[in-house]
DNA sequence: CAATAAATGAGAATAAGTCTCATTTATTAG
DNA sequence: CTAATAAATGAGACTTATTCTCATTTATTG
């Protein structure tokens, strides 16, 4: 019973993928192309960081890179899309979506994966305490934030053998 | 009286700062070379992070670009540099010196500018409690981190006119 | 459905960073 | 202190990620 749910769940998420695609440029009144489409199934798909070499490889070369570049720009502009660099340096980009949470991330030196991470509210409402201060002290206005966290990624992980 | 204070206090400063970059370069078992004194000079002198064409700049062509990059490879090497990417992708540099304690940054996106920040000894506590329940949730081995902070400056701000 | 504006693909251009190799500089053994 | 050896440097070629150009295709609208 409760796999069927999930399965159905998962189901329905696949079959939407591109109806979400398309949703999400409509809301945002950019034009429903092809590439575009695309390029949001991969990232809705895998709903994770990916490097643009990953992103790049699951779209197999149906997008040109230079289209691919652009639409991750366009991604950027309508603020849907997260863009950062990895310790290693390749750049990872990951969609904004409204469902999913204030998060940070944590980096694997050794396989390079990039794992979404929630810290608890206690913690984040003490940041914001903090980032308040340094505002005044600083006479800034920040806008964001961000919390990296380094290390190795041990048994759970399928890519470091 | 004071200004002299401070004139002396400059100027032991400056006297000091080829010396403190041998002493470095001799504590850490790394020949002493000129393009080396003259990249650790210059960090030490500005005593801030620095893009790596603020900091090409301030060498006005002493070093040449390859050196440069090997240089800054070599203090990353031993462990006495910090490298990161600014939000609009330019590697930031900056050396990691024993009495400057534990620290973030703060980045200006209209004028680069990138801030040392240091946070409060409670906070620290309480995300080196974060991080442990993180290593514990993915078996990580987190053994670094790094907190960032966007926004604009405002008058304090000497680049943004 | 046609006209217009916008987006795409292919590859050229740019720029950051690395690599090569002949020359220079630092280190060390005597 | 000097010579021999190893290491570092400079100049520019090379690589690779990203942007740009422009002719062609696709989406939007009236």
């Amino acid at each position: 019973m409760r796999i069927y749910l999930i399965f159905l769940k998962y189901e329905s998420i696949i079959k939407n993928m591109s109806e979400s695609s398309r949703k999400i440029l409509t809301e945002h009144k950019v034009s429903i192309t092809n590439p575009r489409i695309l390029v949001l199934e991969a990232l809705l798909e895998v709903n994770n960081p990916l490097t643009i070499d990953e992103l790049q490889s699951k779209l197999k070369g149906s997008v040109a890179k230079s289209t691919l570049y652009r639409v991750l720009n366009d991604l950027k502009k309508i603020n849907i899309l997260n863009e950062f660099t990895s310790p290693d340096n390749s750049t990872v980009v990951e969609l904004i979506l409204e469902d999913h949470s204030h998060h940070h991330h944590l980096f694997c030196s050794d396989c390079g994966e990039v794992i979404d991470v929630e810290l608890s509210d206690e913690f984040e409402k003490m940041l914001l305490k903090e980032i308040e201060s340094i505002q005044k002290k600083f006479n800034f206005e920040i806008n964001d934030h961000r919390v990296e966290m380094f290390g190795l990624c041990t048994e759970e992980c399928a890519n470091c053998k």
